[in-house]
DNA sequence: CAATAAGCGAGACGGTACGTCACGTCTTGAT
DNA sequence: ATCAAGACGTGACGTACCGTCTCGCTTATTG
């Protein structure tokens, strides 16, 4: 019982994944979704197509992986000051977000504000039940980090007692994602301050009470 | 004043559209977005493909007139109480989205909380320029109103001064988005009025001053 | 009783054929039978496309058309030496088949042997049996010139007895054709000399009798 | 002498050349040119279409395979007496030829004297540079049988020395495709004998010298 | 001179087929 | 058992062109 893993007969996989990964990566910022054949992946990267399925079951499948690879994992500041912590994250999500904007996108439309690699990965979600529940448990995880932060500053007295972190996080990243995906227009750290500032403070006038 | 328009020359179009963009809803509802084949609608709509595509030059521009034509006028309340109004509004939107959601989705997958159609939407926008600005053009057109029912609010004293209308819009439209396209949460009346609250009152200790 | 047809009611034919047909013809030479469009040639004779089929039921009947007028008439010589005419007018046959040879083409198959147009023709006599009909009453009338000549040199002692006029035409005018379609081989006023005098002095050793 | 041919890597070809062509051939005997569809063959013969279009990259490649299969060995006698040998092969290019005569003509026009597919060839041949190759090299190779019994015919002085070979069976196959295409007058033995009469012994009176 | 009949331009429409693309499955032989 | 290579089925897309139709307008002949 030396190894971890009693070894299976047959051949082991090589390794793959990284080079078809790649050539799909390049295909993606270059020609889109659409323009990301698995016939051209497979030939570029000297990889038989029935290698890419044997991993991927689908090109779904695979624009998601290569997607979910080249989300660097994102650092939650966390320093006491929510105002500051809030804007930092978010602007890292924004930047994110930016670069997928580009993809694909002719020279031309270099200024399109439109997000198709976003929506592609949301259509890939309805489509398959699995990618589905991946990526919302990749979400998940994700958010977990921010409401955890939410939560402690909620307790320490810095947000309002009854403040509900889900909700107030659906508003910074959903104005994130409105504007990428239906509005189009642009989200950048500046953006993130107002976003900020109008979430935390509210817009009710002060003689509330 | 002899008449709105000459009648031009030619034969005048037939009152194909409405039959085609019936036999397509019935598709896009029935199989989804993949599921919708302009051979299939032609051919049960009695057209003949080529006049289908005399008028939506491509698969996507018929599936945006589609949805384009379902989306019935979206009344904005202004009653003079800003939150009340804004609560009621989310709640048609989110009525709406929550129909697209349940379309083309399988019935083992009827409780999948994606939203394929709308990412279709998002997807078709990025790949060709005109439906993207067509669709901007409608959305901005249909938010002009709500923004305006804002500034209103704002210059009565309703809301803050400094208040950004347009802002605080992107924060209660994107977090329905947000739900429907990643978390896959409810949006309902309650989280309407969870949202807006959260948004107009903020989550600032009162003891801020 | 004046004139020979009494006049038809109704607005009379405008005189349009012409300007039609020599279009055809620029879209008949410059791209060939297939680059034949009937809406092109509407458009750009500034003629509505109703207007054509009237005249001509199809586009075989409009090409036919166009190609019958090109056929200017070719003068069958009768000097008393039926050598000399016979070439000549073969000559003129192969130049009119030659002109019809380089329809067409692209200019890198400048050179290219074959001939569409000819073919053409007999498609689409064997598609619409008017057509037929039709051509085949013209290339009868036209032979019935030559298949005199040939009869009276026959009996004026130039051809032998028991010349038989058209067979011994199908072998000159069959080979030039022949070698248009099938071979691709030149047909040239040499060519043609070696045909007749092959043709009239037969191949057999003159030592036969 | 390991092996004719090293198994090349991949799926083989299965075997569906013969149903393709068996489908086509029936479609195109049946309803001539026109009415025979890739789409149709692809299904009667179950077989997929681009997997039809993987070896004959146009339906013009197509039916040219199908006739060039169609086209059975024709043998070419040589028994020393040229006459006869001649009439015998000219009747089988006949009988071939009149073959393709019958074929897609709907049952009114049984007696129609022309022939569609021939010509059909000839057109193919003008469209694609390769087709057009390929069949004059198939002409070329079944002629240069012919061409060298006629060759040795001269040598043995059943011809006259100066014959020439070439020109003279221009004149025997090119009467045939003219009576084809051209006049729609039979073609059967007997016109056959004729022809070659004529051919052989030329049309000049004896008393030549 | 009005009614009628046909010709015409413009363009929409139905229909049929073509050729193309990409996905995902399969069948080989070789490692 | 995996891999490379590549053929195959499937389904749809978008295109081209033909020939028919439906308008409104124009131009002749006829009663």
């Amino acid at each position: 019982m030396t190894g971890k893993h009693a070894s299976r007969p047959g051949r082991p996989r090589s390794d793959i994944d990284g080079r078809a990964l790649d050539v799909a990566l390049g295909h993606l910022v270059a020609h889109g979704y659409t323009g990301l054949s698995v016939d051209a992946v497979a030939q570029e990267a000297g990889v038989a197509k029935t290698t890419l399925y044997r991993r991927w079951p689908t090109k779904d499948h695979l624009a998601v992986a290569v997607i979910a690879r080249m989300q660097d994992a994102v650092e939650v500041p966390d320093t006491g000051d929510i105002r500051a912590d809030l804007t930092d994250y978010l602007e890292q999500i924004a930047l994110g977000l930016n670069r997928m904007r580009r993809a694909g996108r002719p020279d031309e439309a270099a200024d399109d504000p439109s997000a198709g690699l976003v929506a592609e990965l949301a259509v890939a979600a309805a489509r398959h039940n699995d990618i589905g529940e991946l990526l919302r448990a990749v979400f998940a995880q994700r958010n977990a980090v921010v409401l955890a932060v939410l939560e402690r500053a909620r307790q320490r007295g810095e947000l309002r007692p009854d403040t509900e972190p889900e909700v107030l996080f659906d508003q910074l990243a959903g104005a994130l994602y409105y504007r990428l995906l239906v509005t189009g227009q642009p989200i950048d750290r500046a953006y993130a301050q107002r976003l900020v500032h109008s979430a935390l403070t509210g817009v009710l006038p002060a003689i509330e009470e």
